[in-house]
DNA sequence: GTCCAGGTCGCGC
DNA sequence: GCGCGACATGGA
């Protein structure tokens, strides 16, 4: 079975795809041939799937694999989760009108970048970004894929791929479980806390999404989260389409210092000038400053 | 062994 | 509001 989702005007799959690294963390899975990208994808109905993504022209084809049959709601709901995935609905107007307007951005513009894929759910993306947090890449890899091969659902008896675990499942391992066989060290208690509190419902994630609410009001909810400070708030406001906070974080330091301050070590504030005239647009513009 | 990683918390001032 | 040590783990 496949669905097909009718992609804007000068989509970039490939870009949006594999811009931001979040696609190398299971549940996405890449094929052996290093060029599909998979995810499994676990529906309301407690229907587990492997999505199969491609692009055509100006289709998105969403395989399901093995031939698993849906109905038609749970057809809605995959293709919901894959628009927000792909962030299909997302204008980037603003952006590339700031691009045209500055020197040595205008292969942004022609190759359409800016779409930085994101989870099926902000509860995944959350968790994956206080993962990232004081580590290095491969252990945030490693700890993901800890994390969904003991509490994740298994795809099938044969294969070693797995779902994003349910908030409830965490809950019922508990903290101790997530420390000594999940290996999270001390992010233990941030992981088990936000599920916790998510399943409480303390989140609004509506609101977050709600253009008409200010960013720094979300920002707030947002740094509430324990073990959410400035890195992963902005890594989290991006998520949501919100680009006004730049992660400062190692890599963005090294990257300024390299490119813009040779010479010196910038202050915080010498290094944020350089991306202050991107206004609502700083993350994107760090993010595809080359 | 020591240092540090795409940081953050909690404390004392 | 700042500065600073502690925090788990694994790779260099």
């Amino acid at each position: 079975m496949r669905l097909d989702i009718h992609l804007p005007k000068n989509f970039n799959f490939e870009a949006a795809t594999r811009d931001h690294g979040w696609y190398l963390l299971p549940p996405f899975y890449v094929g052996k041939d290093e060029k599909t990208v998979m995810r499994a994808e676990k529906l309301e109905s407690g229907k587990l799937l492997m999505l199969e993504f491609e692009n055509n022209m100006d289709q998105l084809h969403i395989k399901i694999k093995d031939d698993r049959k849906l109905t038609d709601k749970e057809v809605t709901e995959v293709i919901k989760r894959v628009e927000w995935m792909y962030r299909i609905n997302e204008d980037l107007t603003g952006f590339y009108e700031l691009c045209s307007r500055n020197e040595g951005w205008s292969n942004v513009v022609k190759l359409q970048k800016g779409r930085l894929l994101r989870s099926s759910s902000l509860f995944e993306d959350i968790i994956k970004t206080i993962l990232t947090t004081n580590t290095t890449w491969s252990r945030t890899v490693s700890m993901t894929e800890n994390l969904v091969k003991h509490l994740g659902e298994k795809y099938s008896n044969d294969s070693e791929l797995y779902a994003f675990p349910t908030p409830e499942a965490i809950l019922e391992k508990g903290e101790e479980f997530l420390n000594t066989t999940v290996k999270l060290g001390y992010r233990s208690k941030y992981i088990y806390d936000f599920a916790e509190n998510y399943a409480n419902g303390i989140y609004d994630f509506k609101e977050w999404q709600n253009p008409n609410i200010p960013t720094e009001k979300v920002a707030s909810e947002i740094t509430k989260i324990n073990g959410v400070g400035p890195y992963a708030l902005s890594i989290i406001l991006m998520i949501v389409g919100r680009y006004d906070f730049l992660p400062i974080d190692s890599e963005f330091k090294k990257h300024v210092k390299t490119k813009y301050y040779p010479d010196i070590t910038p202050s915080k504030a010498q290094m944020e000038k350089i991306y202050e005239e991107w206004e609502e647009y700083k993350f994107l513009a760090y993010w595809f400053d080359v």
